[in-house]
DNA sequence: GCATTAATGGAACTGGAGTCCCTTTATGCC
DNA sequence: GGCATAAAGGGACTCCAGTTCCATTAATGC
């Protein structure tokens, strides 16, 4: 019974094909979407063999979910600035940021798409979202120790309802992520927060 | 310069062929997901020649954005209780109840993500949403009346938020779409609205 | 260093998705 | 009802994504 491909050897060359391969499909769905990515295309700009990443990634979705894997693991620095409102605006603004731009706009839409096909990558994308939310979710903490919201609020839930209408725009409705919007999002948070509708219980 | 396939005589078989093929591509898409979907099981299903969805479709997105198209057709009535809370709870009931249902969610599903893949599925989609927002728009604006929020509302933004929640629970953080789901996203955009958060301009 | 063998790379092979071409069916119009 | 032809159906064909096999390269442990 061999173990993975890659987790015995897993120090140079091997990582050296990774970290070529993750970056040639990033490119890749940057340019061409999720729909005209073949791994052959990825294996061809990595220089890498095909039968390298058939072998170890096998398909489409296991690709994305490997590359959402590695970005998972640079999280971004959380801003903090003392009253709510601006924190979550902060937030929102780097969301938005995050969505708007050409590169990483085009791997999120990829992302879930992949994540809608496939279970596994599915998974990965829950994690992807419980780490940058868990990130941000001590701004709230801090404003409940401030008495700016109630106790008991559901700090993660407050996170998830700044970034849901920035990316319901992205991937349903199609309405444009400007500024305005990023600042209604972290406004309707706030508010919402205030009014204690994120008490859990 | 023939015209498309289907659009000349547009009666009888072929308008038998295409609800077939949207019926049997449906069942497909809930079953095995975007991901198990080729053009020649759907045929196979729809009792029709392979060529026939081959020539009048071509790929899996344009299939999926004429189901939508299909869909847009049929909007669902819209209460109205007197409260914008109570009908912003019954919109955000409606969409968990059928984001949860298997073969409708994982419909939803795979409209998204070939949005995602493709630009004109993407632009059918955001057509459906914005029938979809346009039907509930006016239980904002019956809220202005009211005096139960304040004038320059856009109505649009709250039903919007009222799904996005909702949306971005089954698309990317993975969370349960349960009851109190619902209720936190139906009271955050009421009280937001209240506050003025979406007051335009 | 050197041996062991994990992992990669190239090339030939295969299966099925998508295309093409021609025949059959039945719609729309008189 | 009958004609012209739009649209569907069947089957052969093509092409390339994905697999298999084996030779080559280079990580790891001593």
């Amino acid at each position: 019974m061999p173990a993975e491909p890659g987790s015995v050897r897993p120090g140079g060359r091997t990582a050296r094909v990774r970290a070529a391969v993750l970056a040639a499909a990033g490119d890749a769905l940057a340019e061409h979407g999720m729909a005209g990515l073949d791994l052959a295309d990825v294996a061809r700009r990595a220089d890498v063999g095909r039968t390298t990443v058939y072998r170890r990634w096998g398909s489409v979705p296991a690709l994305v979910a490997d590359l959402l894997e590695d970005m998972a693991e640079q999280s971004l620095p959380r801003v903090e600035t003392g009253s709510l409102l601006e924190d979550l605006l902060a937030n929102a603004r780097l969301v938005r940021r995050t969505l708007v731009d050409p590169r990483q706009g085009a791997l999120f839409k990829a992302m879930i798409a992949a994540a809608a096909c496939d279970e596994r990558t599915a998974a990965a994308l829950h994690r992807f979202y419980a780490a940058r939310i868990a990130e941000w979710a001590p701004c709230v903490d801090q404003a409940v120790q401030r008495g700016e919201v109630p106790p008991g609020t559901d700090a993660a839930e407050v996170v998830r309802a700044v970034s849901a209408p920035l990316y319901y725009r992205l991937l349903a409705s199609g309405d444009p992520l400007d500024e305005a919007a990023a600042l209604r999002c972290a406004r309707a948070a706030a508010e919402a927060a205030r009014a204690g509708v994120f008490v859990s219980g």
